[in-house]
DNA sequence: CTGTCGGTGGGACTGAGTACCGTGTCAAGT
DNA sequence: ACTTGACACGGTACTCAGTCCCACCGACAG
């Protein structure tokens, strides 16, 4: 016997299915759970909560990766906290497509996704502002990688929902997505296959930067 | 005296401020602007829609905008369509930043001000998709790109709503936020004033690629 | 047998949002 | 002057989400 909480989830997941969240009363989740109301309202804040069960979960999981994190492993870090989602994601299967479903066509479901993301946006952003902090232009720069990582994670995520790729093809996605975001973040200058492309400015003739230039050239990797 | 409509946005926000959002009823604010209840819903959706009463004609300015727009200058598009709605924020002044301290204070504010937020990206995103679009690449950059549009944009309104700035420093923090997103995502090297030397990094000696960056630097515009 | 504690159910209540109907008003059109 | 119709508004009644409070029940300890 699965627990309360359990039946709840899945009972409302069959009705908003068959009925529509609209057309479905919480007093109709509840009796097809075999519980009463208050029940349900003790299991979870709002009819919407029901729909995204464990986002508290993944949001702990998420926080409790990037904690792990050093100075020389933020990229990584960000990046496996990111795939925790997806993994989750990826395993729940049928039923975060059930989920996706609801919250397009569901405006209130919907509006609830999205505050979710925010929270996700929080994290990372409060993660990052941790190592990067500092000036103005850096809580920006932090700001917008925080924005482009939870983006990006959800622009595979939504091919995979959408069945446009597999849950296979979603992690290597996910890996070049990832990499392409941390590529623009990268700073000073993106490199790209083999060579290294380096960008100064000066108002200065080429040939008197030369000695910079062979300093940045000879120096293994930024 | 003032429409209905503004009479009602004018007694939320006081009942709003006076007593919070939560202890105030439609029945209070119909009642301070002097209508029945059923005249608050037919000038709102919602009791949280009474807050962002011009949102929809914000949205339909930046459309309005982007849709000038064609391929050489997209960029500025992008740049003043985000600076239509920051202008929008600083006419409105004192209400602005009242609406802020709301969201920040009730949830259900806050998650409709991210649902505002998310349709802005998305009209930012079918715009640049529409220009940029093709590869799979091309639409992840696409959306990180209006996501951070839209988040630089974010970053300096709220700094101003916060007080931290005034609303002169917020036009100057605005455009060179802009030139940053804009700067992260030009490929693959942008060129601003006076000289540009770009530094391939390869297996020869510094000597022999002086040619290459003698043309490179000859060229005026990336 | 008694206390109590966690999970549960029920019933009453508040308030948002909807549907429907009635009314006053203003501006033609005749 | 009278009708007609569009329109904005007010009132009533209803559904349903969410809250509060109280009662019940089984387990378990003393």
């Amino acid at each position: 016997m699965p627990s309360t909480r359990d039946r709840l989830i899945d009972a409302a997941f069959a009705l908003f299915e068959e009925r529509g969240f609209d057309e479905t009363t919480v007093d109709d989740v509840a009796a097809r759970a075999e519980v009463g109301r208050t029940t349900f309202f003790r299991a979870f804040r709002s009819k919407e909560d029901v729909i995204f069960p464990d986002h508290d979960a993944m949001l702990g999981a998420v926080s409790a990766r990037l904690a792990t994190a050093t100075a020389a492993t933020v990229e990584v870090a960000v990046t496996e906290a990111a795939h925790v989602v997806l993994a989750h994601y990826l395993a729940e299967g049928t039923r975060a497509q059930q989920r996706y479903r609801l919250t397009r066509s569901v405006p209130a479901l919907r509006s609830r996704e999205v505050a979710s993301l925010l929270q996700y946006q929080q994290v990372f952003r409060t993660f990052l502002h941790g190592w990067t902090g500092g000036t103005a232009r850096a809580d920006l720069r932090a700001e917008l990688l925080a924005n482009a990582v939870v983006t990006a994670h959800n622009h595979v995520l939504r091919r995979w929902l959408r069945e446009t790729i597999t849950a296979g093809e979603a992690e290597a996605e996910f890996a070049t997505s990832m990499d392409e975001v941390l590529r623009i973040f990268a700073d000073p200058a993106p490199s790209v296959g083999g060579t290294a492309v380096v960008v100064l400015r000066s108002d200065q003739p080429v040939e008197s930067l030369l000695p910079a230039l062979r300093e940045v050239v000879a120096r293994p990797e930024t």
